[in-house]
DNA sequence: CTCGTAAAACTTACAGCGCTAGTTTAACGA
DNA sequence: TCGTTAAACTAGCGCTGTAAGTTTTACGAG
C-alpha cells in the first residue's frame, strides 16, 4: 500500500498505544512488529515517526513524566517542604502507575519536553523560597534519585518467600525476611514515606542553617 | 568438539568476562555470542553454565554488589549514623565503577547472596543500635532507594548544553541550565552528598524522637 | 575395570528483533 | 500541472537468545 488519504498513524497515537502494551503486557513485549500490529500497521511505518525504537521510548516516558502534578509549584504560598512533599508523592504515584517504564524512565537523560517542566517547577519554586541556585539544583537532583529508585523496583520483592534460603550461618538477621514478600505494598509504601520525611526534615534543617547566615 | 579435558569455561570466568565487556563498551555489547568470542567458546556454550542470559546477568550484578564494603557494620561500637554514611558512599562508589550494569542492577531483585548479605548487614546494624525492625526494614529500603538512584543516570546530563532549548517562556526558571552538563561531576556528587546527609539528619531526629518513647 | 549417565563443548537452526532500501500513492506548494 | 516530500507497504539484512542434536569426557556404581 502507498501513502493513505488519512493518516493512520501520529505521534500521539503511537505513544499511547506504545504506553498501553508497556502497562499491560510489560517492556519487553513492545517489539516494532507487535506495536505496530496493535495499530493495524506494518512495522517499518513507525520509523516516518519515530527515527529510533529509543526516540519512540524517550517519548513514551515523557508523556508519563507529564502526568505528575506540578500544581503545587505554582502556589506561591505553599511551603517548600509541602510542595516537594506532594510533588514526590505525585511524581511516585504517576510511576506507579507505569511501573513496566519505569527502568527506560530511571536510566534515560531527562531533557525531553515534560521532563524539563518539571524541573523548572521545581529549580523555580525552591529558589523563590529562598534556597541558593547550586542548593535547588541539588534538591531537584537527590529528590530525583529517591523517587525514582523507589518506583524501580520492590525491595520487599527481592527476598525470596521460602524461609529456607536464610541460612542463619550466612544471614544471622534475616530470619523473617522471607515475610517481606507477603507485604510488599506496605513495605514499599512505608519505606519511601519514611525516606521522604527524612529527607523533608534533613533539608528543613539545612534551610534553617542557610537563614542563620547570610545569603550569597 | 565434544566435551573438553579439562573445562574451558566456569561461571566465575564468564562472569567476570562479561563484566569487563559491560565495563569497557556497554552494557548493550553485551550478546551471547560477543561474550562467547571473548572466552573463546561458543554462544550456546554460555549455557552449559547459566540458565539465561538473564541468570548471567544476575549474577553479574552479584559479583559488583559484592564490591561493596560492609566492614563498617562489623564494628558494633560504629554509630549507626555514621555506618549508614560509610556504607551508602562505598555503595555508589562501586555502582560507579561499573556504571553500565547499573540498570540491571536497580532494577532486579536483589535476591542473590551479596545482596542478602550486604542487606543482613545492614539490618543487624541498625538493630543492635536500637531501631525496631520494621524501622530498620524501611530505611535499609529507603537506603537503596537513593543510592541506586543516584547511580543510575546524571542528573546534570540530562540537560541539554544547547541554551536555544531552554525557551524562556516554557521554562523561565532555566535559563542556566545549559551549563550543567559540563559540571556533571560535581553537580551528581554534591547532589548525592546533600541527600545523604539530609537523610541522615533526618533519620538521627526520628531516632531520638522513637528512644524518647518506650521501645515496643 | 566396565558401563550407563551426566556434563561440557560444538554445530545447526529457529523465531524474533530493529531497521534499511525500494516502491507506490497522496499531499503540498510553486 | 509538476516536482518534491511524506506516509504507507514489502522484502530483506544482520543480529539476538536459545533449542536440539552430536561428540567426547568425567564420574560413580557395580
Amino acid at each position: 500500500m502507498a501513502r493513505p488519504r488519512t493518516p493512520l498513524l501520529s505521534r500521539d497515537r503511537i505513544v499511547a498505544a506504545a504506553l498501553r502494551l508497556i502497562d499491560g503486557e510489560g517492556l519487553e513485549v513492545l517489539s516494532t512488529r507487535r506495536l505496530a500490529a496493535e495499530l493495524s500497521v506494518s512495522g517499518p511505518s513507525l520509523y516516518n515517526h519515530f527515527a529510533t525504537k529509543d526516540e519512540l521510548l524517550d517519548a513514551v516516558v515523557d508523556s508519563v513524566i507529564g502526568e505528575v502534578d506540578l500544581s503545587m509549584f505554582g502556589r506561591p504560598d505553599t511551603p517548600w517542604p509541602e510542595a516537594l512533599r506532594a510533588w514526590a508523592r505525585s511524581y511516585r504515584a504517576a510511576l506507579a502507575a507505569h511501573p513496566n517504564i519505569v527502568p527506560v524512565l530511571a536510566q534515560g537523560p531527562g531533557r525531553r519536553p515534560n521532563a524539563l517542566r518539571l524541573a523548572d517547577a521545581v529549580f523555580g519554586h525552591l529558589v523563590d523560597s529562598g534556597w541558593p541556585r547550586g542548593q535547588a539544583t541539588r534538591i531537584g537532583a537527590l529528590m530525583r534519585y529517591f523517587v525514582t529508585g523507589s518506583a524501580l523496583a520492590s525491595f520487599a520483592a527481592g527476598f525470596p518467600a521460602d524461609a529456607e534460603v536464610y541460612d542463619a550461618a550466612d544471614y544471622p538477621h534475616l530470619g523473617e525476611a522471607h515475610r517481606l514478600a507477603g507485604h510488599r505494598g506496605t513495605v514499599d509504601e512505608g519505606a519511601f514515606e519514611t525516606g521522604l520525611e527524612a529527607l523533608l526534615e534533613g533539608l528543613v534543617l539545612r534551610f534553617e542553617r542557610l537563614a542563620a547566615r547570610p545569603v550569597r
